[in-house]
DNA sequence: TCTTGTATACGAAACAAGTCGTACTATTTT
DNA sequence: AAAATAGTACGACTTGTTTCGTATACAAGA
């Protein structure tokens, strides 16, 4: 499946994701508080993303709760996956010493990652 | 400085960086083996990124050689940081799981991995 | 009941990406 | 010189994102 939020959307996911299942009003509200956004953008947004087939919603009184069908780890996989195709030239060894190189990783950070050991 | 270059730009770039100073029709023919585009095609994308200063150019004869004024290094960590920022809540160790769980270390790279260590 | 508040729906504008056709210029070939 | 070749410039069309104004429905309170 190929898939391809967009920035605007990537927000409103992040926040169905870490919120459940929403109102319009829910995730207008928490966006607003970072940017200045009408009320009807993110409703407009979230409608396309149901046809999108991104977002399930279901009637609750006079108001939709939305839904999240895109799986948040699902989703990093498939945007993750495309950069590294299209910045790194598919070598994922490339992204791995960027990353590296521009996190400092704490003791506790280090011994996780010595946990995984080459090829599994 | 904020810069956002798109999928078929990042392409063009991706030539420039492997092969150098070189004229559209260079790139163009590089391009045209892998997908289905017109010469002009490529030649407006270039210009587009000419007058975006994603690239330098010169005259030379009838044609011109267009030069990438972004390094390769510089745009991968800045697209990196930003997909960090935008579908990772800004966690680089939420980024670098991933790309370890999804990537089949061979001894040697692990080897590699290893000199680099914990918070430098 | 009439007003106010809170929903959704819908149309449209502004902008950018990507695509290409056509026009024009200059060089090379015949 | 004329024709073919190879280049740039430019306008325009299509599609998609993001934005919001306006219309409409409906429920609850004065």
């Amino acid at each position: 499946m190929y898939i391809k939020p967009t920035e605007a959307e990537l927000e409103i996911l992040n926040f169905l994701w870490a919120h459940g299942p929403s109102t319009v009003r829910q995730v207008h509200t928490a966006l607003a508080e970072t940017k200045a956004v009408g009320y009807t953008t993110t409703l407009k947004l979230m409608q396309i993303m149901h046809d999108k087939g991104f977002l399930y919603r279901t009637e609750k009184g006079r108001s939709h709760i939305y839904v999240a069908l895109l799986g948040q780890e699902e989703t990093q996989e498939i945007l993750m996956n495309r950069l590294i195709q299209t910045a790194f030239q598919g070598s994922n060894m490339a992204g791995l010493n960027l990353l590296l190189k521009n996190t400092r990783l704490s003791e506790k950070d280090w011994q996780e990652l010595q946990k995984i050991g080459p090829g599994t």
